[in-house]
RNA sequence: GCCGGGGUGGCGAAAUCGGUAGACGCAAGGGACUUAAAAUCCCUUGGGGAGCGAUCCCCGUGCAGGUUCGAGUCCUGCCCUCGGCACCA
């Protein structure tokens, strides 16, 4: 005998990660590939904790699809980077006072460590780092297509200001109201000149094309909520002042119940709508509400709040006074900025006419008590329109309005045109000059990258003017176009635009002249699947969508849609929540790697539930996992040791078992449901233990099926067994559908509905014969009792129910 | 408030079309091996009840109804929970 191997993933996994390495076993031809498949996983921000469990989740997930397509005979390019830039990185490094450009580089070596030990079918020659000038220098050439194109614009906007930081943040970094990295401390808004992409204008089509996309369910309709799309009219409001005021409403057929004008503090007709004797009193609110931040305006305390002009507008269909109001509670950023006020059906309205008395007239009668807002009713109080259904009065009365110049149907988008500036260092520079005598100019494609000049103290400071201002030898710069002196743009771009195009790069990462190659393109492009979390559902996701229609529109690329096949994966949660630094709960992979190897930990975190819904991390499991892959290492060590050809071919039950497991593994991998494809293959195992069944026949199948899962584990056996390739140049099983159905099946036999007893048939017995089985048999019998069978159902081979 | 998931043993979960509820795994209990322990192997394990026993009966998928020969699955109305959005006109 020989001596018996234990299983050690240490020693096993370590070999084959050089061997993979050194072989270039996952580095496919990208310019002649026979079956291209771009396996994309969403690249990770490389933060100084490293690698964590949910990254780690996300990864093996996506990778088990990648190396199960290549087994199915796909050229599967699987890349990985690094998404460096940002906010998140620079407050780090400002909190640990180590300068981002040393430190990003020393996160992103512990990622590529931790990435490679995990053990995925990573192709290194194509890393990228948003952070590389080669890279940043593409992303400028975007901004600069766009800018071009119109799509890139500059306008005033409110932005969230953190005193504490002494600088703007995102709104995904406000949290009620309060900074997120100081709970005690308000934000504040703040009016800044800012770099916008019209995304607003795509925002049909964006939602348009979701119909198409094979996503999941989730993402797209995060992403159509996030998109916003109301159907309804715009309505002129006139006004005796002068200005005509237009609303927008989703309610036009209750035009006739609007009895008050209502203007968000801020809009711009205001101050020419107010009457003399209101003046104190409306200048004292605006000012009341500038003093509030923009978030406690929209999620605090809801009570209505207002004041009157002291003028008067004519609600465009009775022609009557209504009286103008301005209110915090409308939104300048949305519609219009002013809306009609329909007390009688609209829960905001009502309160606020009831807190201020103004009058509620009812025009939809519901048979509910005011305020009724639904649509099911009939007009009242509308004159010629009365007695219409809300559907039906709808167009009418816009067409009514229309035609006197009052009305247009209009569709609104809760969707807004995407800030990208930031007063921040990290980031890549936002290609613009400003001279004064040309305005803005783009820096001319020669001159890219703009490099991100170094700055010792990169520190934001209270001027809301980002610190590339601070450096004026890489301030001041000649005007491309006329060679005054101008001085450049000195905010960066937010980071949702480095990553909104990452994708288009990694296949042609080797190119300098160009962002994206274009047969390289046309070879992998778009993404075949992509696989991420719906944490970046409506910002990174939507985004792409938008960079890649618009490059389409200017002849860049030649699809719309990158991400034809979107799979969400779920959460990995511990103790029931989420996993964060401030609640100390994050799990980090690497001592469980350390301790039971790669593969176990891959499957384990499989095998906590579904992948596409996710978990809850507690380690008591791990051990089912390894004793699984025990088992597998015995049975090929044994297979292995038998003489080939030796003794009698496959026991039927696990002949049938396999094409069984055959069928499901392939079926459930390929729908992203590991955790059942995991139970099925241990199913297998046990039932070839218990037969003393570890013949090569028996285990080959189940290694390839298993080497996604478990690539290193499966080399190494696949090895044993005397293979000299790699088991990734194998090709997946396929399981043949008369085996996996041979041999008897069991019947269930039902009395009313109950299981009273079990028939063995052979598959495809007649309904009949069934029938005269159960009869004899006794518990059946017992229950039957000599009634008169009234009504049989049969299920072929699985049901038989006899109602007496 | 609105939109979308989800609620099944002690725990993670499974159940493709309405057809044997609890596969697979963990934990627990019992046994084998061992000087002992670990590891490994075998058995038991939803709740209740009857029987010496092989076995058998009743109940059971958040709650209350309904459709059906048959419901975890479909329908109606609730409760709870997780995620997203939130004064969006």
């Amino acid at each position: 005998m020989t001596q018996v191997l234990t299983y050690d993933p240490a020693a096993v996994e370590a070999g084959w990660q050089e061997r993979w390495a050194r072989d270039r076993i996952n580095e496919p031809d990208l310019d002649r590939p026979r079956r291209p498949f771009y396996n994309l996983m969403m690249f990770p921000y490389p933060s100084a904790e490293g690698l964590h469990v949910g990254n780690m989740f996300a990864f093996t997930g996506a990778d088990i699809y990648g190396r199960f397509k290549r087994l199915q005979g796909h050229d599967v390019f699987e890349p990985i980077g690094f998404d460096a830039f940002g906010i998140h990185s620079e407050n780090y490094a400002l909190s640990v006072g180590t300068h981002p450009a040393k430190l990003i580089p020393q996160n992103i070596e512990t990622f590529r460590r931790q990435l490679r030990r995990f053990g995925g079918m990573f192709d290194w020659r194509h890393e990228l780092s948003t952070t590389d000038p080669r890279y940043y220098k593409w992303t400028q050439w975007i901004f600069l297509q766009l800018f071009r194109a119109g799509i890139a614009f500059r306008k005033k906007a409110a932005v969230n200001w953190c005193p504490k930081d002494m600088s703007v943040v995102a709104n995904e970094q406000v949290i009620n109201g309060f900074c997120e990295r100081h709970p005690d401390t308000k934000v504040e808004q703040r009016f800044l000149e800012q770099w916008f992409f019209a995304i607003t204008r795509y925002a049909e089509r964006l939602l348009q094309n979701l119909d198409r996309l094979d996503w999941s369910s989730s993402t797209a309709v995060l992403q159509r909520n996030w998109i916003g799309r109301s159907e309804g009219a715009e309505l002129i409001i006139e006004t005796p002042a002068g200005p005509k005021i237009p609303v927008f409403t989703t309610r036009p057929d209750t035009v006739f119940g609007a009895t008050a004008l209502v203007l968000a503090p801020e809009h711009p007709y205001v101050d020419q709508l107010i009457a003399e004797e209101q003046r104190r009193a409306v200048n004292a609110y605006r000012r009341e509400v500038q003093g509030k931040d923009l978030v406690s305006r929209r999620v605090g305390d809801k009570t209505k709040t207002g004041v009157f002009l002291g003028s008067y507008a004519r609600n465009p269909a009775t022609g009557e006074a209504i009286p103008i109001w301005i209110a915090d509670f409308v939104l300048m950023d949305y519609g219009t900025g002013a809306i009609m006020t329909v007390p009688a059906h609209d829960k905001r309205d009502f309160e606020f006419a009831s807190q201020f008395g103004l009058a509620i007239r009812e025009v939809v009668r519901t048979g509910e008590p005011l305020p009724s807002e639904t649509e099911d009713g009939v007009l009242v109080n509308s004159g010629q329109f009365d007695g219409l259904s809300c559907r039906e009065a709808k167009p009418r009365i816009v067409a009514w309005l229309q035609s006197k110049g009052l009305a247009t149907p209009k569709v609104q988008y809760r969707l807004h045109d995407w800030c990208i500036s930031r007063q921040r260092y990290w980031g890549p520079p936002i290609p613009i000059i400003y001279c004064d005598r040309c305005g803005p100019v783009g820096v001319p494609e020669r001159d890219l990258p703009v490099e991100l000049p170094f700055i010792e103290d990169f520190r934001p400071d209270a001027s809301g003017v980002s610190p590339l201002a601070r450096h004026k030898e890489w301030y001041y710069v000649a005007c491309p176009q006329c060679g005054a002196q101008g001085r450049r743009e000195t905010d960066v771009s937010d980071t949702f635009l480095d990553s909104a195009w990452y994708f288009l790069r990694y296949p042609s990462t080797e190119f300098d002249d160009r962002p994206w190659d274009p047969q390289r393109t046309k070879t992998w492009l778009p993404v075949t699947t992509y696989i991420g979390g719906n944490e970046h559902a409506v910002l990174h996701l939507l985004y792409s969508r938008f960079v890649t229609m618009a490059l389409q529109e200017l002849g860049h690329v030649t699809f719309d849609e990158p991400f034809p096949k979107l799979r969400a994966h779920g959460l990995i949660i511990k103790d029931g929540a989420k996993m964060s630094k401030s609640r100390g709960n994050v799990v980090i992979p690497d001592a469980y790697i350390q301790r039971w190897g790669a593969d176990t930990f891959r499957m384990y975190l499989m095998f906590l539930g579904p992948f596409q819904e996710g978990g809850d991390f507690r380690e008591t499991g791990i051990v089912g996992i390894r004793r699984f892959l025990d088992k597998v290492w015995a049975a090929a060590h044994e297979a292995a040791a038998r003489t080939p050809g030796a003794g009698p071919g496959l026991p039927q039950a696990v002949e049938r078992k396999l094409h069984q497991t055959i069928r499901k593994v392939t079926a459930d991998t390929e729908s992203l449901d590991y955790n059942t494809a995991i139970a099925a293959m241990m199913e297998y195992i046990n039932l070839v233990r218990e037969q003393r069944a570890g013949s090569r026949e028996a285990v080959e199948p189940l290694l390839i099926m298993l080497a996604p899962y478990a690539p290193h584990l499966a080399e190494a056996l696949w090895a044993v067994l005397g293979h000299d390739r790699t088991i990734f140049a194998a090709s997946w099983p396929s399981h043949d559908p008369a085996l996996a159905s041979a041999g008897d099946v069991e019947v269930v036999v039902q009395v009313n509905g109950k299981v009273r007893g079990r028939v063995t048939v052979s598959p495809g017995a007649t309904e009949a014969q069934v029938v005269a089985l159960a009869l004899k048999d006794e518990s059946v019998r017992k229950f039957v009792n000599g009634k008169p069978v009234r009504k049989t159902v049969y299920v072929q081979d699985r049901l038989l129910n006899l109602v007496v």
